[in-house]
DNA sequence: TATTTTGATACCTAATTCACATCAATTTAT
DNA sequence: ATAAATTGATGTGAATTAGGTATCAAAATA
């Protein structure tokens, strides 16, 4: 009735024998079979493909097109068969990934260059979002993984903690506080702070807020920035001192200095989270990395 | 057991509708006849292409990639098909043609114009090959078409005659003769002539050695030459004169002039060949632009 | 003239595909 | 909360079809 790949397949396997009982043992199957198979092509073709006396078969013009193009469809075919289980192993994929400023001064360039070494196949697209944000790009699948500040609970989201810091306080380089090795919230009680914004910053503020109510004071918010590095710059610039997490010491380069919290206070948690019925392979492989415990440059 | 255009015919329906039920009503078949075709081929592939609730279908990633691959396969069918038949029209194919110097110079071009502009799916390629070689290039398939003088007779060859021309001498331009609006074949009885090599333009020399016998003399042939050009050359370098068809008129500028012959004492007739038994559309095609009548610049 | 080669045909069997009826799970409506 | 509707999966029998064996017919070869 209709062609199938059979037909091409027993075809082009007669266009190379020019033999069909030869052609048939290489397809194992027998000779009789395929003689009616390709009669069968040729008739829903409406055209014949081969010349054939008793002695010999060729190939009409027709033929020596159709095989050509029916061996080019095969091998798309093979390809749609290869692509598909390399996707269902999570070679290849798509990844689109949401980021906060901590993940991405933090742990997420080194969990993200281990994972594209080791999975080229999968496209990996970033996207800055801010921790609450994220919860609605997770759930409507604008992003496959978050990377926020944790704890992160949202029903149907699974989370790892991908790093576990202590805080530090950044001042201006020349600030007089800058000359103790380590300082105490409470030293911090009459210092102008620059912070991120509520509306983006909320959960790392809404903790900020909390610890300096614990130390005893109301933190004196002077300015407000929604990017990581403005807050720098503020500081840089004398407005004011900041909280950050250790990593940003790796930042302390533009006229801050930056210094442990002692004791330590509080542990910030960042978490990479991803939707737990998720059926991406590329999810799950990156989850791994994910889960990870962080080598190198971590702290114990 | 093995993939089949069926079921990626399916799943590409399934994959559009995310429907099961509305993908059999357009495929026209029973939606448990739709389920199963898929579930056969996510066995076949190993791996799942649709997460499937009981109200729910959705793509997996895997099923994503395959749906455009096979989409791409199915069109590749499609194309192998369109072609395959527009081969068997004759609207595609290769066309090997060979021809002599007098086709070349004659009715050729306008038949080869014509037909490429109102063919241009058939790629045409020209082979130079004289009259006696065409022969055997014809019978080896090395040519489909050929061009030579006629007549030609030759086992399962058809023939049409594209052109049939009187003779003309070609002279050097200040020759005495040249002076004369025509001349007779008698009148060339002492002149030096210069004819087409033996071997090369045998049938054509032997109908000029008749000739002359008829008019009573032997040609006197002080130079031969393989090629047209190379005749031309020498009649213009005085070293003798030439006969030639009526369309070398086209080609005197180059120190020569041609003088008709009277009366006609021969009608050179020139000829298309090809396979009687050619399965080639493309060749059934050409032949009937050789065998419609010669437009224009004919001569009646 | 006999033999071999090779594709086509006849006939039968086995596998596959499909449709109908039905089920089970889930969502929507009342 | 319960009934109804939606939707994909499953069971079963029927029909289509692909394949195998035996055989034929034509052509080349010895």
């Amino acid at each position: 009735m209709s062609i199938e790949l059979r037909h091409l397949r027993y075809f082009a396997a007669v266009a190379e024998e020019l033999h069909f009982h030869r052609a048939a043992e290489r397809l194992n199957i027998a000779q009789p079979a395929l003689s009616r198979a390709i009669r069968s092509l040729e008739g829903d073709l409406g055209c014949a493909l081969l010349t054939r006396t008793t002695r010999r078969v060729a190939l009409t013009d027709a033929g020596r097109i159709f095989v050509k193009e029916a061996r080019a469809a095969l091998h798309q075919v093979d390809v749609a068969i290869a692509l598909a289980r390399d996707a269902a192993d999570g070679k290849i994929g798509h990844l689109a990934i949401g980021y906060m400023d901590f993940a991405i001064n933090g742990p997420l360039p080194h969990i993200l260059s281990e994972f594209r070494i080791e999975n080229p196949g999968i496209a990996v697209e970033l996207t800055h979002l801010w921790t609450e944000r994220q919860r609605t790009a997770l759930v409507t699948g604008e992003i496959d993984v978050g990377f926020m500040i944790g704890p992160f609970d949202a029903a149907g989201i699974t989370t790892t903690v991908v790093a576990r810091e202590n805080l530090v306080a950044v001042l201006p380089e020349h600030h007089p506080l800058a000359s103790r090795d380590s300082l105490r919230l409470e030293d911090l009680r009459t210092e102008p702070f620059v912070l991120g914004s509520q509306d983006t910053w909320g959960p790392f503020r809404r903790l900020i807020g909390e610890l300096c109510l614990d130390a005893g004071f109301v933190p004196d918010v002077v300015q407000e920035s929604h990017s990581s590095d403005g807050i720098f710059d503020l500081v840089a610039a004398g407005m004011g001192m900041t909280l950050y997490v250790e990593t940003a010491r790796h930042l302390s380069l533009r006229g801050t200095v930056s210094r442990p919290l002692t004791p330590a206070i509080a542990q910030i948690e960042t978490v990479a989270a991803w939707r737990t019925d998720s059926t991406s392979a590329a999810v799950h492989r990156f989850a791994e990395y994910a889960s990870r415990p962080p080598h190198g440059a971590g702290h114990n």
